[in-house]
Formats: C-alpha cells, sequence, structure tokens
RNA sequence: GCGGGGGUUGCCGAGUCAGGAAAAGGCGCAGGGCUUAAGACCCUGUCCCGAAGGGGUCCGAGGGUUCAAAUCCCUCCCCCCGCACCA
C-alpha cells in the first residue's frame, strides 16, 4: 500500500471541502498558534516537531467539539535573508553546498535567488508546500509574510501604542561589532570567539597628583577600591587621550576600543609609562594617595591596561609587590624602597565565622605560587577568592557606608555610586579572546549611541507579567519556574536596527523594527490577515482608528468607519470577529524561544490588550536532532520536512516525531527506527482490511473484554493530550490498543470491528490520512470532524479483565513450571484452599495496603515471610475485589482449549492429583499447578 | 558563576509528586512458529542463578528513615540547556 498516495488524496479533499477554515460560530472556540517559521531556508524535522504537536493538538481539540483556529504566517524580518541573498549572488560555496545538499534546494533555483524578494517567495512557496503535505490542519486563507504592507500597518499601530504607554525608550548599548565590516557580528559570522561575552569593567579615575591626567583603573571588583595600595602600568609606551573632555592615561589598545564607544575620544600624545612610576594618584573614594609601579601581568588588551592594585585580595598584586621587593627594579626607576613598606595589604571583606587572615596571602602560599608569571594557578587563586567572597563576604568597617554590606550587594553599589559621583566610568571588554569575523578581523565592543529599547526592566510592567504568568498554564508545569526566573532577569531589549527587512519605526524612519520585536502579537493579525487576502481590506484601511476599534474596541463603528473607509457593518463584524477569537488559547513553541520570543508575547500582550485578551496556555517542547547529531541550517546535518514526508510518508513521519519524546526533552530522528515505525502503520491498514468492514458475530465475554480495555485507552489518552503529552498518547492509543489487539486475537477474537470506529477516532489526530481513507470505507463524512472517542465507564468491566490477566499469568506459570519437566504431557490445576481466600478478604477490608501491612506485621511469624505476604497482598490491591471474586474454575473451564493449545499440555481440573507441597504454593488467583 | 532540567534494564524512555512485583511502551538482539522462499505476521527470551511457578542482584555514589525505598531525608559526583539583542 502506498501511504503517500492516500495522503494527497485526503489533502486535496480536505482543501476542496475547507474543512480547516475556521471562522466565527456558535461554537466555542479554540485558537491555537505556533510561532511562524523563518524563511532563511527549508523547513525540517525541528520545526516539523512544534508544529505536529500543534497540528495534533488542533485536530484533537476540534474533534472535542472546539471551533479551532490554527493558522500559519511567515517571517521574513531582519538580516539573515538578506544575508543569504548577498552569499547566492556572490555564488558563496559553502552557502551554495548547504542549500543543495542539506535544504534540497535544486541549484538551478539557487542561483535565482538573489534578492531578499525572491527568496521568501521561493521559501514561502516551499514551506506552504510542505505544510500542506505533512496535512497540517491550517487555515490557510490567512497566511502572510512580516514584509507585507498590511503587516507593516499592523506593527506601526503597535510600536505608537507602546510608544504613548512610554514604554520605548532610548539608550546606548554595546555589540560584538566588526571595523572592517562596520557591522555588528552574530554567532555565524565568527570564525573565533563565539562563546565571549561582553563583560562590564568599572572603571575608578585616579586623579595623578600635580596634574590633570586621570589614570582610569579598570577593575571587575569596584568593591575593593577600599584597599588599593598602588596603580599598576606596564612598563611600555602608553597614551594620552581626551575622552569627554578629560585627559586619560591608557594603553594603545585601549585607545583604540574606546573609539567604537559612545565616548568622544581624541588622541594627544604617546607617553612612556616608565616615567609615571614613583609619581602619586589620588582614590577618589578614599583619598589616599598610592604610588604607580610597575608590573609585567598588565595586560595592556584588556580594558584600559590601567590596573588598581589591591593586594589584600587579589592574588595578582599580592604576588607583583612580592616580587618588586625581590627585584631591584624600583631602584631602575629611581625609586625608594620605603615605598614598598607602605603597600601593606588592607583587609576590607570578612567572612563570618573564619578567622581574619589576608585572604590573597593566605591562597597564595595555599597554592604555592611563586611570582607573578604563574599565570594559571594566579587565575586560579583570582577565582577562589572571589567565589569566596562575592556569596560569603562582607564588607567590613574600614568601607565607610558599605560596611557590613554583603559583597555581592556592595559591588554594585559601589559600581552604581562611582558612575553617579563621576569618579566612575564603564568599559566593555570580551570575557575572551580573540574575538575574530569571518573577515579575519579582530572584533570590539562597540556601543550603539541613541538606540529605541523596549522597556522591559520597567517594575510595573514586570509585576503585571508576573502576576498573569502565576494565572496561566504553562507546560509542562516546570516551566513556570522557567518563565518566573526570566521575566525578573529581562532587561530592556534593544528594537531597532539599521540593517535587515522589516518594517520602520514610525516616528524615526532610519530604525527598522527588529525581528523579535516585531513577532510579539501578530497572532492577532491572523484575524485581519484573512480579510487582506480576500481583498475585502487593504493595507490603506488599516488606519490606527480601525486596529484601535477592531483589536481594543476604542471608538465607534460610525467614526471607525469615515477614517478607514470600511464599512460601517464590516467594521462591526471584524470588531465581533477579532472578539470571538482572542485570546490566544495556546501557544505552543520550541523550548528556544522561551528566553526571548515567548518573554516578548506575554509582556507585548499584557501592555497593549485588556486582561480577557492576554494568553491563556503555552506549551514548550524539545527539539530534533538527526542520528544522534545536533542539527544545523547553516552546516549540516539537516532534514527537511518535505524529505521526511516524500520518503516515509505524513503519517509515518508525524507519528514517528509525536512518539519520539515528551515535552521539553529532544526527540532524535532515526531511520531505522522510523522504517520500523512504517511497519507498525501498515499493520493498522492489513488489521482494517481483514476486519473493518466484517460484521460482528455473537458479542463474547472476549469482545466485552477488548471493549473495556479500549475504554481505558480513550480515558488515558485524553487525559495525555489534555496535558500535550503526544508521546504517551500514541504510546496508549496506539502501541497499547494493538497490545490488546494481539492478545484478543491470540484468544481467538473475530469482531475487531466492534472498536475499528473508535479506533480510527482515537488515532486520527496523530495519523489522520490513513485513519480519514479508512473511515471512508465505511462513511461518508470526515473523521477530521467527528467527535472524539469518549470513555465510557459502563462499558468497563474490571471482572473481564481480571480474568483475562489471572488467564495469562495461569499460562505463563504453566510454561514457566514445564521448563523443569521432562517430557510433560499433563497439567493438573486446583484452586486455593478456602481459608485462604477467608484471609485474603479480611486483610483486604483494610483500606490501604500500608494499614494491612501494619496491621499483619504485628505477627512476628508473618513478619518472617513478610516478602511472600506483600506479594500476596500486592497483587489483591493492584487487582481489587474482583480477584476474589472471580470463578476462577469457570475462567479455566471456559479456556481450556486456549489454555492447552498455549501450553501444549493437556489440561485436567483435580486437587486429588496434586502434591501436598505444591498446593502449599496457591492463592486466590494462582491455582496449584501439576505437570507430568 | 546564576537559573532550569536530568542520571532507571543493550539503546530510547515510563515509573519519583501520593513508598508496596526486574519496573509500561518502543527500538535492537536471540530463539521458535507460519511460509516454496523472503518479507510481513504471531509467540518466547533478552541482569545472574534455578530439574516446579522460585531465589539473588539492581534504578549516578554513599549514608539515613521504614515491615518495605528508584520513589522520602542528608552528603557527594556527573551530564544537558539558557545567560540575549540573534532568528
Amino acid at each position: 500500500m502506498d501511504f503517500r498516495e492516500i495522503e494527497r488524496k485526503w489533502q486535496r479533499e480536505w482543501e476542496k471541502h475547507g474543512i480547516f477554515h475556521a471562522d466565527p460560530s456558535e461554537k466555542e472556540k479554540f485558537f491555537i498558534t505556533i510561532p511562524y517559521p523563518y524563511l532563511n531556508g527549508n523547513l525540517h524535522a525541528g520545526h516539523t516537531r512544534t508544529f505536529t504537536i500543534g497540528d495534533a493538538v488542533a485536530r484533537y481539540m476540534r474533534m472535542l467539539g472546539y471551533n479551532v483556529l490554527f493558522p500559519m504566517g511567515f517571517h521574513v524580518t531582519g538580516t539573515p535573508i538578506i544575508g543569504l541573498a548577498e552569499l547566492i549572488e556572490k555564488r558563496d560555496e559553502r552557502t551554495i553546498d548547504v542549500y543543495t545538499k542539506f535544504h534540497d534546494v535544486p541549484y538551478d533555483d539557487l542561483i535565482q535567488l538573489t534578492t531578499p524578494e525572491k527568496i521568501v517567495e521561493y521559501f514561502s512557496r516551499e514551506a506552504e508546500n510542505a505544510l500542506r503535505m505533512i496535512g497540517f490542519s491550517i487555515d490557510w486563507r490567512r497566511k502572510f509574510t512580516t514584509m507585507d504592507e498590511a503587516y507593516q500597518r499592523f506593527i506601526e499601530w503597535q510600536y505608537w501604542k507602546l510608544k504613548e504607554k512610554n514604554l520605548i525608550v532610548k539608550g546606548s548599548h554595546p555589540v560584538r561589532y566588526c571595523p572592517h565590516d562596520d557591522n555588528p557580528v552574530e554567532d555565524h559570522d565568527l570564525l573565533a570567539g563565539e562563546s565571549a561575552t561582553i563583560v562590564e569593567f568599572t572603571v575608578i579615575k585616579f586623579r595623578l597628583e600635580d596634574s590633570d591626567i586621570i589614570l582610569p583603573c579598570a577593575t571587575l571588583r569596584p568593591e575593593t577600591v577600599f584597599g588599593v595600595t598602588n596603580i599598576w602600568l606596564k612598563p611600555e609606551t602608553y597614551v594620552i587621550v581626551r575622552v569627554d573632555g578629560e585627559r586619560w592615561m591608557v594603553s594603545r589598545k585601549a585607545y583604540e576600543k574606546l573609539k567604537f564607544t559612545d565616548k568622544n575620544v581624541e588622541f594627544v600624545k604617546e607617553v612612556d609609562a616608565g616615567s609615571f612610576f614613583g609619581r602619586y594618584a589620588v582614590n577618589p573614594v578614599t583619598g589616599r594617595k598610592v604610588p604607580v609601579l610597575p608590573a609585567e601581568f598588565v595586560d595592556p588588551d584588556n580594558a584600559t591596561g590601567v590596573v588598581m592594585s589591591v593586594p589584600a585580595h587579589a592574588p595578582f598584586d599580592y604576588v607583583a609587590i612580592k616580587d618588586l621587593e625581590r627585584s631591584g627594579i624600583l631602584e631602575m626607576y629611581g625609586i625608594g624602597r620605603d615605598v614598598i613598606e607602605k603597600l601593606k595589604p588592607v583587609v576590607l571583606i570578612e567572612i563570618e565565622g573564619e578567622k581574619h587572615v589576608v585572604p590573597a596571602e593566605a591562597i597564595t602560599e595555599e597554592l604555592g605560587i611563586k611570582n607573578q608569571n604563574d599565570v594559571e594557578l594566579l587565575d586560579r587563586a583570582t577565582k577562589l577568592v572571589y567565589k569566596r567572597e562575592f556569596h560569603r563576604g562582607v564588607m567590613m568597617e574600614n568601607t565607610g557606608k558599605y560596611s557590613g554590606m554583603k559583597v555581592s550587594i556592595a559591588k554594585d553599589r559601589v559600581h552604581e555610586d562611582l558612575i553617579k559621583s563621576g569618579n566612575g566610568d564603564v568599559f566593555y571588554e570580551f570575557s575572551e579572546k580573540p574575538v575574530i569575523c569571518r573577515c579575519g578581523t579582530e572584533c570590539v565592543v562597540k556601543v550603539v549611541k541613541d538606540q529605541w529599547f523596549l522597556n522591559y526592566s520597567n517594575p510595573e510592567w514586570k509585576e503585571k507579567v508576573l502576576e498573569w504568568l502565576e494565572k496561566m498554564r504553562i507546560i509542562p508545569e516546570y516551566y513556570k519556574e522557567e518563565f518566573r526566573n526570566k521575566i525578573e532577569w529581562l532587561k530592556d531589549k534593544a528594537c531597532a536596527r539599521r540593517k535587515g527587512l522589516g518594517t520602520r519605526i514610525p516616528w524615526d524612519r532610519e530604525w527598522l523594527i527588529e525581528s523579535l520585536s516585531d513577532s510579539t502579537i501578530y497572532m492577532a493579525y491572523y484575524i485581519i490577515a484573512r480579510h487582506i487576502n480576500s481583498g475585502r481590506l487593504s493595507p490603506e484601511n488599516l488606519t490606527p482608528e480601525l486596529l484601535d476599534h477592531v483589536i481594543l474596541g476604542i471608538g465607534d463603528p460610525g467614526t471607525v468607519s469615515k477614517r478607514s473607509g470600511v464599512d460601517p457593518d464590516f467594521v462591526k463584524s471584524l470588531r465581533n470577529e477579532f472578539d470571538y477569537w482572542y485570546p490566544v488559547d495556546l501557544r505552543s513553541s520550541g523550548k528556544d524561544l522561551v528566553a526571548n520570543h515567548l518573554l516578548f508575547f506575554l509582556f507585548h500582550h499584557i501592555a497593549l490588550f485588556p486582561e480577557e485578551y492576554w494568553p491563556r496556555a503555552i506549551a514548550v517542547n524539545g527539539f530534533v536532532s538527526l542520528e544522534g547529531k545536533k542539527m544545523s541550517k547553516s552546516k549540516g546535518p539537516l532534514l527537511t520536512l518535505r524529505r521526511a514526508v516524500s520518503e516515509f510518508g505524513a503519517d509515518v513521519t508525524r507519528m514517528y516525531i509525536l512518539h519520539a519524546s515528551e515535552y521539553d526533552s529532544d526527540a532524535d530522528w532515526k531511520r531505522k527506527d522510523v522504517e520500523s515505525l512504517s511497519a507498525h502503520l501498515a499493520r493498522l491498514y492489513s488489521l482494517a482490511e481483514e476486519y473493518y468492514l466484517k460484521e460482528p458475530e455473537d458479542i463474547t465475554d472476549l469482545d466485552r473484554w477488548l471493549i473495556s480495555r479500549f475504554q481505558r485507552a480513550v480515558r488515558e489518552t485524553r487525559e495525555a493530550m489534555n496535558n500535550l503529552q503526544t508521546r504517551r498518547a500514541v504510546n496508549v492509543a496506539f502501541f497499547e490498543v494493538m497490545n490488546d489487539i494481539r492478545w484478543y486475537l491470540r484468544r481467538g477474537g473475530k469482531n475487531l470491528s466492534i472498536i475499528l470506529d473508535d479506533w480510527l477516532r482515537l488515532l486520527a489526530p496523530f495519523t489522520p490520512h490513513i485513519c480519514e481513507e479508512i473511515w471512508h470505507w465505511k462513511h461518508d463524512s470526515f473523521i477530521s470532524l467527528q467527535p472524539y472517542p469518549d470513555y465510557d465507564e459502563s462499558k468497563v468491566s474490571p471482572e473481564l479483565e481480571v480474568a483475562e490477566r489471572y488467564l495469562e499469568a495461569l499460562i505463563d506459570d504453566i510454561n514457566e513450571v514445564k521448563k523443569f519437566v521432562e517430557r510433560p504431557s499433563r497439567v493438573y490445576i486446583a484452586f486455593a484452599e478456602g481459608w485462604k481466600r477467608e484471609a485474603l478478604r479480611v486483610a483486604r477490608s483494610k483500606s490501604n495496603m500500608k494499614e494491612v501491612m501494619k496491621e499483619l506485621m504485628k505477627d512476628e511469624r508473618l513478619r518472617k515471610i513478610s516478602k511472600d505476604v506483600q506479594s500476596f497482598l500486592r497483587r489483591a490491591f493492584r487487582e481489587g475485589e474482583e480477584l476474589m471474586e472471580i470463578d476462577e474454575e469457570r475462567i479455566v473451564r471456559n479456556a481450556k482449549e486456549f489454555i492447552e493449545k498455549e501450553t501444549g499440555l493437556e489440561l485436567i481440573i483435580d486437587s486429588e492429583m496434586i502434591p501436598e507441597e505444591k498446593m502449599r504454593a496457591s492463592m486466590p488467583g494462582k491455582p496449584a499447578i501439576y505437570i507430568e
């Protein structure tokens, strides 16, 4: 049988009948969205996971009777598409290779894609085809791209709204930057230093005595400013530069870096550090005068190249002073030895409950550090001291107003105070070096000036988001904590760019709205997009008044109609439509979007909409790897959705991906596993061929058993789907039902068709095509629109289920014993003595196992065989009352033939033939067995 | 470092919140059945021992609580992900 042919057939039928088009109705609505994909390549297995989960839920909810809206659009905002167009234009070898090999774009098509427009056109078409060929139940009338004029109107409207609410502010921020390309660099633009982060140094301005020169000491530990004994410079050439009107002395490298900051920097002259040694500078915080001294460990390529020395807490400083003492360097610069003697470590941090030492001295001795060339050990020592002091340290009384403060707090406080007083500044530096751009140039930290920021740090805004989060459903649940933390951690975000595709900031048209910032509330736009696509609305109609009214209910239809040129009745119906669909009931997404998009999604909804339109639930899922390897869009390996479906079929792909893993854990795509899953689905088909159209014969207990078991599958599948546990759902609905069917057929069941209608409906959200196909052998309706099977308690028969389990266990036991008998031919069976049944019943009258055990364990003799008692009781509790109530003899007699077939033995029920010691092993539910 | 998640049988993974069977399901492997054959399908086994349905060991490591611990408590080790302005 050909899966693909069936799939295409039903996809055509669904489309022809528009069965997934959703419009307001009397029914209760369910609005589910999946983040639209970014179109710098083809959809791949990772998308497949997120989308398939969404589609399974959409289909499930539809079958539960909801009016489900499941729309899709395409994201094209930002720089990658432009970058890709440039690379293709340049015929970049690597790009051509990756796109032909992994994205499956034919070479001749690919080389045509030399403009962003062509790329968007091409990949949106491909994406739509792919999404159609896997059979997602999307309402395609609502598609759009973020470059559409109407969408941009909608974004402009949103940004005006945010501006009105003062949620957009101006500021500067540091970015990783390539001086050669004159552009910020992203991770994938780097040759080296991908893991480098931008570190913020505090600059503390020490003024040189009798001079206007400032020595800007860069430090990561501003709180130790109270313990500065001297200043270090490397004995080499430095420069004097004018920085915002001040004269700074910094390393040459530092000067280069300063040019990229938001400061006004002017070169003055070169100077020799040597001529400054022995001079004094003033600590702006303590007023203490400290000498300027030489040290080799100073790295001119790190921050300003000017270092304040805190020998009590900084192992480097401590060791460097020791080195000075031992060497003749001071004499070389004509500095008296008395200077050294004044460099006594000033301890300013204590750790409660520990004895007072000079930390840098202690650690240096402990690690056996000899001199400042022991860089590795010194780095380790520095970290150790920092770690201890940061977490457990408290500022001592010699730190003025910071005295008694925790170091972790004092650190930030001192930093802020320095900046406020004008005695401090910041200097950005990479945490690791070098950071090198793909063009080969070493990157710098650039401070972008006057940029627009979304003011996420706004405490009221945050508070509202945090409060709403508590009311939301987050799946899986433990992600709520993650969201809580991320919301608290979120800082202002730059929302403007110079380069890329996108919408201009309406009040400052030099800037483009950055891609994550234009994707926050676009779910609302699906409702409008439908009418743009049908031609009933044009972009010009989307005036602020219209959007205000439709989305927020502001104004009256009459006025809105005049301003927008839209018929008043249509204005009203748009408003009703919006009000019907909003809010988003579920946003289901990959876990990579938690710390960005999903946060912004919440923040923006909460800022802009009234509470009744705030999102109700968010679900998060993991990634997909390929044969254990991480997929990569830009390097491969990659499995496109299209390739997966053409090779394995839509249903197989869907079911595999749904069953491969749960929630945020990652799935691995293994070709072999996918293939064997294909066989399982084929089995479903052949079972249907054999049984679906067969009229049931007389209904037996075995049939009732199957129906009973099936009820439980229905219940658990529903429960799983209500929690978005697709793996569990598929496991139960498909594999466990399949196992029951195996037993049913093995037992001689003939009426499989009694559950097939329900089974197909149970599976329809996961493997809709094959279910639709089989369903139509008997019905004219679409299974996709049928009601989902309901759990029917009245069809559950615990007795029958216990009876079957009893039988299975009995056969197992007989086969087990059989192994030990030479040439076995007969099995004798006898049932447990009445007194055992009675004892069990008494014990069972207690409410739970714990109670019973407690009671029974008081008896010393029972205690000795507690394990036996345990297994005895466990089973009783598991099986329930029914274990005592079943008529063992009847079950065995009825299944005599079956037992004989399964064991190959003649079965005789006769207690006379069973030796005493075998009889002892019997329990209710476990007859005595004797084989000869 | 901070935050979140995790370590179960050859592999993937349930089970942990509410303590009570070597522990669902899938995959792999082995044996058997069916078949002209292959495939598909069906059955059995897959930690160790066992000539009677049993026994032993086991859930990252080590302690503890309990009649009973993968599950509760304490200590420790290891792994994955995020830490941004990028979609």
